[in-house]
DNA sequence: GCCGTTTTCGGCCCGACTGTTTTCAGTCG
């Protein structure tokens, strides 16, 4: 989500909140929050948007109140009736309900008739037996209030999406391995949606005896604590910190379930809105007819949506914003699938800081069934990744040259080229010139401000050897915040000059990020979808990347490297300025903006 | 505050769980 996004998501969110604690209509409220909600889901800026002269009230949400409140804060910083409901209330009241457990109600309670409007506080006024004072406020409610305040300083943020996939895998592998009646079993919520960072493990299953499954996670070794344990549905936390809920349900409502747990809230509640429209109530059992009270299940997914009119909705766009129209008109894009790549162009080995042999690289990529790959080991200036002097990367073409005839795959040579501070490349001229592909990397004073680091990116789009720039922004995630650069600036620059942008699909990067590449599948930038591989075993980290296109609504026309052989090679040979017209007219879908600005019927385009 | 293939007024998603209550409010997803 875009930062301009969830400021005004946050700000919306707290004005429902605050209603809620003056009594408000609860209908004003969820509007708030609805838009809330879906203004976290968009893939685009909306200052963008506004810039562009888009009228918010397309969204789904936005009426003309919140349009306006939008525009007054893109204008003038503020939002006035934002400041003024604040004013109302005590400093620092919103703080309190960062606490789980503590809603607007109690926040509001706390506040007014406590005085207390810090978690500090908080936690002093339980330890001093004044919170008790308070109706309803019995011992297990102070328990859990002080018990979450201890766990919000020691409990760690949404984790990385890679760790917490394999934790998930490990844990199915776990439970199918103790319980042999398990039918069903996978994830859902954000793990399906592929959302970059993770806040539990929601784990959807189908058994003939649900209760023994959920009993088989409460007993798993690596389980901390146990939440809640019922014959359906079982929390946890597991090691490192993890909170893991499973619901298991009979095999012939799996279809209804996964599709309850999968959507984010918003699309889920547009989901039902649309339903009760077609005279149907929908739940995580079943599509329930609202005259005859007749119940009818669904053992998959796409039957499920099928009843409802819908074609079948990829999870990743399950995020409330336009997907259920499209779905309803047919007209939903075919997203990128991994089986529509055909090369990786971005791969290491020994020869620099990879941990395997060419030729075990080589068989990885074969293996995948792809017509071509890129070997891009580092550039010299990368000491500490080994990287290969002229001399060094001479040789290796040679070798690769030697080695071509082994295998039934087309070995491009290449390298990850470091772009130095001004904006040069690693390598003269005359030896990038016997390369086939150039990916051009940052991998050194990333403390420039946007202006430099745009300027020295853009030059090096400009050199005519850089196919690629890799990973643009240099995040790692969690551990090291992406580089300042103008993105319109760089996306503008990659059209024009035929260079494409990568996708850089290790789950420590995940970059380009998928709101990025939304926008440069918008501007008609070409994307790769790179592995950066060190190990053999990587080329596996493919689907990662495909997820961030596809959360992009990149269709394969979109991917660079869903082109056949001759079509990449065409598009290589081709110098570059020129390249774009050969990517274009390879496209089977042409850049559209539909996925942001498909109106809703009814309503002017 | 938003919205409309009956509607510009009169509706507005659904269920589980918890704890505190003698019938339900608050929170969460």
């Amino acid at each position: 989500m875009p930062d301009i996004n969830a400021e005004i998501a946050q700000i919306f969110e707290n004005m429902a909140s605050l209603l809620e604690m003056k009594g408000d209509s609860v209908f004003k409220i969820r509007a708030y929050q609805r838009a809330a909600r879906t203004i976290s889901g968009l893939a685009f800026s909306i200052e963008e948007a506004v810039r562009d002269g888009m009228d918010l009230r397309e969204i789904p949400g936005i009426g003309k109140a919140i349009s306006d409140k939008i525009h007054e804060l893109i204008q003038t910083g503020r939002v006035g009736a934002y400041e003024e409901l604040l004013a109302e209330f005590p400093d620092g009241v919103l703080t309190l309900m960062t606490i789980p457990g503590v809603g607007p109600k109690t926040a509001m309670r706390i506040a007014q008739e406590l005085g207390v409007t810090t978690i500090e506080g908080l936690e002093k006024a339980i330890e001093e037996g004044r919170l008790a004072r308070l109706p309803r406020m019995g011992e297990k409610v102070i328990e859990n209030i002080h018990r979450h305040i201890h766990s919000l300083r020691t409990k760690g943020q949404r984790l990385p999406i890679g760790p917490v996939l394999s934790l998930a895998e490990t844990i199915i592998a776990a439970l199918r391995e103790k319980c042999p009646h398990i039918g069903e079993l996978c994830p859902g919520g954000s793990l399906r949606r592929w959302e970059e960072t993770i806040g539990d493990i929601d784990l959807m299953g189908t058994s003939p005896h649900p209760e023994e499954v959920t009993h088989c996670l409460v007993s798993l070794p690596m389980v901390q604590e146990v939440l809640g344990h019922g014959p359906t549905k079982a929390s946890v936390v597991v090691y490192p910190g993890i909170q893991v809920d499973l619901r298991v349900v009979d095999a012939d409502s799996f279809g209804a379930l996964i599709a309850h747990f999968t959507g984010s809230q918003q699309h889920v509640i547009q989901l039902r809105d649309y339903a009760n429209s077609l005279g149907l109530s929908l739940n995580e059992y079943g599509i329930t007819n609202l005259e005859t009270g007749a119940v009818e299940k669904f053992a998959d997914e796409a039957s499920f949506y099928s009843r409802l009119g819908l074609q079948h909705i990829p999870p990743e766009l399950r995020l409330g914003t336009w997907e259920i129209e499209l779905a309803r008109e047919g007209q939903l894009p075919r997203l990128v699938e991994e089986a529509d790549l055909r090369g990786d162009l971005h791969l290491h080995s020994l020869w620099s800081d990879g941990r395997d042999s060419i030729e075990t690289m080589v068989e990885a990529v074969v293996a995948r069934g792809y017509e071509y790959m890129a070997l891009t080991d580092h550039s010299s200036g990368r000491g500490i990744a080994n990287g290969l002097s002229n001399e060094r990367l001479l040789e290796q073409i040679r070798l690769l040259r030697a080695l071509q005839s082994q295998y039934p795959i087309t070995i491009l040579c290449g390298s990850e080229v470091d772009i130095r501070a001004d904006g040069t490349l690693d390598y003269p001229d005359e030896l990038l010139a016997e390369l086939d592909v150039v990916v051009a990397s940052v991998h050194s004073a990333m403390g420039q401000d946007s202006q430099t680091m745009t300027e020295r990116i853009i030059r090096a789009m400009r050199h005519p050897a850089v196919t690629i720039i890799g990973h643009p922004s240099t995040r790692l995630l969690g551990r090291r915040e992406p580089v300042q650069f103008d993105l319109e600036a760089l996306l503008e620059a990659a059209r024009e000059t035929g260079t494409a942008m990568e996708i850089n699909a290790s789950p420590e990067r995940l970059d380009l990020k998928d709101v990025h590449a939304y926008r440069a599948r918008e501007m008609g930038v070409p994307l790769a979808i790179d592995s950066d591989s060190h190990h053999h075993n990587n080329v596996a980290q493919m689907r990662f990347g495909v997820a961030v296109a596809r959360r992009a609504w990149c269709e394969a026309g979109h991917i660079l490297n869903t082109r056949s052989r001759e079509q990449f090679l065409a598009f290589i040979r081709t110098p570059k300025p020129d390249r774009i017209k050969v990517f274009d007219a390879q496209a089977e879908v042409r850049a559209s903006r539909r996925a942001r600005v498909t109106p809703v019927p009814g309503s002017s385009a």
